[in-house]
RNA sequence: GGCCAGGUAGCUCAGUUGGUAGAGCAGCGGACUGAAAAUCCGCGUGUCGGUGGUUCGAUUCCGCCCCUGGCCA
C-alpha cells in the first residue's frame, strides 16, 4: 500500500439502489460507508429513511447513522466536518471511505468546501420570525437589501428560509453573508471519483418509488411515525419531521388528513425529492451517471472503481458465490 | 324502463349571456453555503363524452346516442 485510498462517492436520487451497490462493492474492497443523508442521521427513523439494517451494518461498518435524536438538528457544515474527520480515520485504518447518499448539499459541502459561518441560533431565528409576522417577509427582504445587497439580489423575496439565514448571519457576525462566502471555504481533501445511479427513464424510478413506499407501509412505517408523534416533544416544525413521508404521516396522526391522502402525498413528495436530486446531478458534470437497470451495470462500475483504486493495493479477495 | 344531476388538463373542479378555456393538486424545468428528504422560482400539458342540427361561428343552444352517480319503478 502506498497512497491513501481515494474517497469514493456513490450518489443518486432516492430509491436508485445506492445502498445495495455499496454493499456489493464491499464484497470486493475493504470499504467503510459514510452515509450522506440528512434523514438517516436520526435515531428511530429507520423504515421511512430506508436506513441500512442490522445485517448490512454488521457486515460493513457504517458511519453517520443514528447520531442524533429527532429533536436535534444537523447541518451541511456539520456534515462536512464529521465526514472529513471520518475519512481520515478510515484511511488510518487502511480502509477505503465510501460516501453513499443523496443529500446533494452535503456532498457539495464536502467536495467543494463550505464557508466558515456561524451555526443557527434559535433565539435569533425566533426574533426574525416575530419580525416577519409583524412586518412581513418583503419588509425583511428589503432590510436584507440594505445590509447585504448581494444576498438580497440572489435570494427571492418569497424565500423566507434563506432571508432568515442571511439576516441571522448578519446579526451574529456583523458581516454580510455574501462577504463571508467570498472569504473562502474550509479546505476539505475529501474529493474522489463520484458516480450517480440514475434509473432511466424517469417512469422507471417513479415505479420503484411507488413500490418502495408500499413496502415501507407494510413494514410498519406508520407505527414508526406514530411513535415519534406520541413522544409529545416533537413538532411538525422539527427538521426531522419535515422529512418525506414523516411529514405527511404526521399530518394523518394529527388528524389533518386521511391515511389515503397522506400516502398519496408521501409518494408525490418522494418523486419531487428525486426530481430535485436529479437537478443537482445534471448541474454537476464531475459526477458520472450510471443507469443501474441495464445489465452488467454493476460489473462495469466495479471495474471503474478498480481503476480508481489502482494505487491502493489492499484488494480484498472477491467473494465467489 | 322513467326522472334528476353530471361528463372540460393525469386528478378534483371552475368557466364561456355563442368568438375553440383556467385554478388547485400531480407533472416538467431551474435555483440552492449550518433546516437541504428543507426552501424558493418558472412552465398549462386539452378532440371541452359522441354524433347530427341551428348559426358567419357551437365546448356553450336544440335533438338523438353513449357513460357515471342518485332517486323512482
Amino acid at each position: 500500500m502506498t497512497a491513501a485510498a481515494p474517497a469514493l462517492i456513490l450518489t443518486g436520487p432516492t430509491g436508485s439502489g445506492k445502498s445495495e451497490w455499496a454493499m456489493r462493492l464491499a464484497q470486493q474492497w475493504p470499504v467503510e460507508i459514510i452515509s450522506v443523508d440528512s434523514a438517516q442521521v436520526f435515531r428511530g427513523m429507520d423504515i421511512g429513511t430506508a436506513k441500512p439494517g442490522p445485517q448490512a451494518r454488521a457486515r460493513v461498518r457504517h458511519h453517520l447513522l443514528d447520531i442524533l435524536d429527532p429533536a436535534q438538528s444537523y447541518s451541511a457544515g456539520q456534515f462536512a466536518q464529521d465526514a472529513t474527520l471520518l475519512i481520515g480515520e478510515i484511511r488510518a485504518r487502511g480502509n477505503i471511505p465510501l460516501l453513499v447518499g443523496g443529500t446533494m448539499l452535503y456532498l457539495k459541502a464536502l467536495r467543494q468546501g463550505i464557508a466558515q459561518l456561524p451555526r443557527a441560533s434559535l433565539p435569533i431565528r425566533e426574533a426574525i420570525d416575530a419580525a416577519a409576522l409583524e412586518r412581513g417577509w418583503p419588509a425583511l427582504h428589503a432590510e436584507l437589501a440594505r445590509r447585504d445587497p448581494q444576498a438580497a439580489q440572489r435570494i427571492h423575496p418569497n424565500d423566507a428560509q434563506r432571508i432568515q439565514r442571511a439576516l441571522e448571519v448578519c446579526e451574529i457576525t456583523g458581516q454580510a453573508l455574501s462577504d463571508l462566502h467570498r472569504q473562502g471555504t474550509v479546505a476539505l481533501q475529501a474529493d474522489g471519483p463520484a458516480w450517480a445511479l440514475v434509473p432511466q427513464p424517469r417512469a422507471v424510478l417513479h415505479q420503484r418509488l411507488n413500490m418502495r413506499f408500499k413496502q415501507m407501509m407494510e413494514q410498519g412505517f406508520l407505527d414508526e411515525v406514530r411513535a415519534l408523534f406520541q413522544r409529545g416533544d416533537l413538532t411538525a416544525e422539527h427538521a426531522s419531521m419535515r422529512a418525506v413521508g414523516y411529514r405527511q404521516l404526521w399530518q394523518f396522526c394529527a388528524g389533518q388528513c386521511t391515511l389515503e391522502a397522506a400516502v398519496e402525498r408521501s409518494v408525490a413528495a418522494t418523486r419531487q425529492l428525486a426530481k430535485r436530486q436529479l437537478t443537482w446531478l445534471r448541474a454537476d458534470s464531475s459526477i458520472r451517471v450510471v443507469d443501474p437497470c441495464v445489465s452488467g451495470a454493476f460489473e462495469s462500475w466495479s471495474l471503474e472503481v478498480g481503476v480508481a483504486l489502482s494505487g491502493f493495493s489492499q484488494r480484498r479477495r472477491a467473494v465467489v458465490e
